[in-house]
DNA sequence: CCATAGAACAAGACTCAGTCTCAATACAAC
DNA sequence: GTTGTATTGAGACTGAGTCTTGTTCTATGG
């Protein structure tokens, strides 16, 4: 994926518009954050980092983002929902979630491997009448801090 | 797997004795509802089938439960928490959740897929520094009632 | 038998992440 | 400038899940 910064943010902008929503800075801020990290934030963390954004606003603007496609939801193993960039504008990848302390890490598949999970998963779907539309792989475990 | 029905409740009560637990009604009748149905449950499932069993008490076991390693938590795609058997009660697979009406259907893989699985997870476990305990593969999409 | 200690239970109070409401502002388009 | 719509922040509210408490079982042994 070689999406660059500023087509990120053309691109939210654009998808921002088509539900007529703004790209404001609150909004902006969010998504900054997202990309800086690079790492699934909770709202503890989205507050630590933007203390001017209001934790309301936070939470609307996450909704807002998601809605549109932007932001996805996360969940990880213990009570804090996380968020993180869609993959199609970052690149799909899988978690390790540690059941320690909640972490979650971002890990890349290589291309062999996503082609024999496609192809599983379109054998689960056939069987159930399911359709698929993505798949998640997680990794549950220790991290290293907590090992 | 082979486990019969049988020797999971052998197995269970030895589970819950190890902690001083004992293998109660209302336990057994969560457990057996487990079974019955092979898919996981929600509060409100176990609530409508088991209706002598009171919330809160429901609440309690499947945490005992958890504790002892015979329940384990699946998180679907929507605000509620669903229980199913240990894995290891059972045998191990995979999710179709919902993206439409929160449902969770369980898919067996096939031997030559997780190998691959295991592989690929060994590889981003020792690229990061992690000890991994157990994966889950989740397939989102829309069930067969809601397409 | 009865006594006793610890496990189990039911009811309901409580928590708090997440959602909703509403009044006040900022914009964009004309 | 006027107007219609989107945005925002404060705080009220919701409800799945947890904790507390007083009571009831049940295993053990004297
Ligand atoms: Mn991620
Ligand atoms: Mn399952
Ligand atoms: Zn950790
Ligand atoms: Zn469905």
């Amino acid at each position: 994926m070689t999406t660059t910064e500023g087509s990120i943010h053309e691109l939210v902008e654009h998808r921002l518009r088509q539900s007529d929503l703004r790209y404001t800075p609150g909004r902006r801020a969010i998504v900054e954050l997202l990309l800086r990290r690079g790492q699934p934030a909770s709202i503890a963390d989205v507050e630590a980092a933007l203390p001017q954004v209001p934790r309301s606003s936070a939470y609307r603007h996450l909704v807002d983002l998601q809605g549109v496609g932007v932001v996805r939801r996360v969940a990880a193993n213990d009570d804090f929902t996380r968020f993180e960039l869609a993959e199609d504008l970052t690149e799909h990848h899988h978690h390790l979630l540690c059941t320690s302390c909640g972490s979650v890490t971002d890990v890349t598949p290589t291309e062999a491997f996503e082609h024999a999970v496609h192809a599983m998963v379109e054998e689960f779907s056939r069987q159930e009448g399911f359709a698929p539309l993505s798949h998640s792989l997680d990794v549950l475990g220790h991290c290293q801090r907590c090992r």
